[in-house]
DNA sequence: ATTTTGTATAACCATATAGTTATATGGTAA
DNA sequence: TTACCATATAACTATATGGTTATACAAAAT
C-alpha cells in the first residue's frame, strides 16, 4: 500500500466513532439506525460516518429491505495495520540528500 | 490502548508528510533541516510536524549541539498497529441494545 | 395511492489542520 | 559581545472535518 493510500486509510480510521463503529462491527453486521443511540449523534451523521467507512473500503454495505446493514471488512483492516509496521524504504531519499551533502554530520556523538 | 487514545495517534499518523518522516526515521535519525529539502515545505512546518509526532511518542528528539534529532520510537508504532488489529470488545454496547429493543431483526435473510 | 420508516444528501456552522511569513529562542563561532 | 545558524512559536489563511437541521429518496405498510 503506497504512503499517499496508507494516510487516506488512517483519516477514514483516526476518529473515535468510527473506531467505536468497526470495533462493534467486529461483533454483529449493523444498519444505520442501530448505531443512532450508541453514539448519541443524528442519523446523518452516523450516515456519513458509515460512507465514509465505505469509501476507505474498511466496511461493505448490503441493502435488507428498508434497512442498509454495513459489515466490517476485515482484510483491508488487517492491510492497514500491517501496512504501518511495514513502512515503505525510504533509503533512496536519503541517498539523495547525501549526494547533494544536506545530511548533517555531528562528531563525537 | 484506549480508542480515544488510538483516535489520537491515527490522527498524528494520517499525514502523507508524517508517515514519510517515520518511514525515514526507520532508517537515521534526522535532524529538522535535514527534512526540509525533502518535503519542499517551510522549516516551521516541519519543526510542527515533527512536534506533532512527538507529542504522539512516536518520535523521541534529543538536541546535539545546535540541531535537534528525532529518532523513531518503534514500540510505540509497533502499538498503534496491533490495537488496529485489536479492536477492544463492545458487545456490552450490542447487549445494551437488545435490552432496549433497539436492534433491527430482519427475517428471511 | 398515501403514509410511514430508514437512509442519504444538501446547506450550513464551528473547530481542527497544514501551510505560510515574521519573529523569538538556543547554541556556536568570530 | 556580536553575528550566525538551527529550531520553535506566533499570527494568519485556506481547507478539511464533524456536527447540525431540512429535505429528498427507497422500500414497506396501510
Amino acid at each position: 500500500m503506497d504512503i499517499e493510500k496508507l494516510a487516506e486509510m488512517l483519516k477514514a480510521l483516526a476518529d473515535p466513532t468510527r473506531l467505536k463503529m468497526l470495533a462493534i462491527l467486529q461483533h454483529r453486521d449493523c444498519c444505520v439506525c442501530e448505531f443512532v443511540p450508541v453514539f448519541k449523534i443524528s442519523q446523518p451523521a452516523v450516515s456519513k460516518h458509515l460512507s465514509r467507512l465505505k469509501t476507505a473500503g474498511l466496511v461493505k454495505e448490503s441493502r435488507k429491505g428498508q434497512w442498509v446493514f454495513y459489515s466490517l471488512n476485515r482484510e483491508v483492516l488487517e492491510q492497514v495495520g500491517l501496512a504501518l509496521r511495514q513502512l515503505p524504504d525510504m533509503s533512496d531519499e536519503l541517498k539523495e540528500l547525501e549526494k547533494q551533502g544536506l545530511l548533517v554530520n555531528v562528531c563525537c556523538e
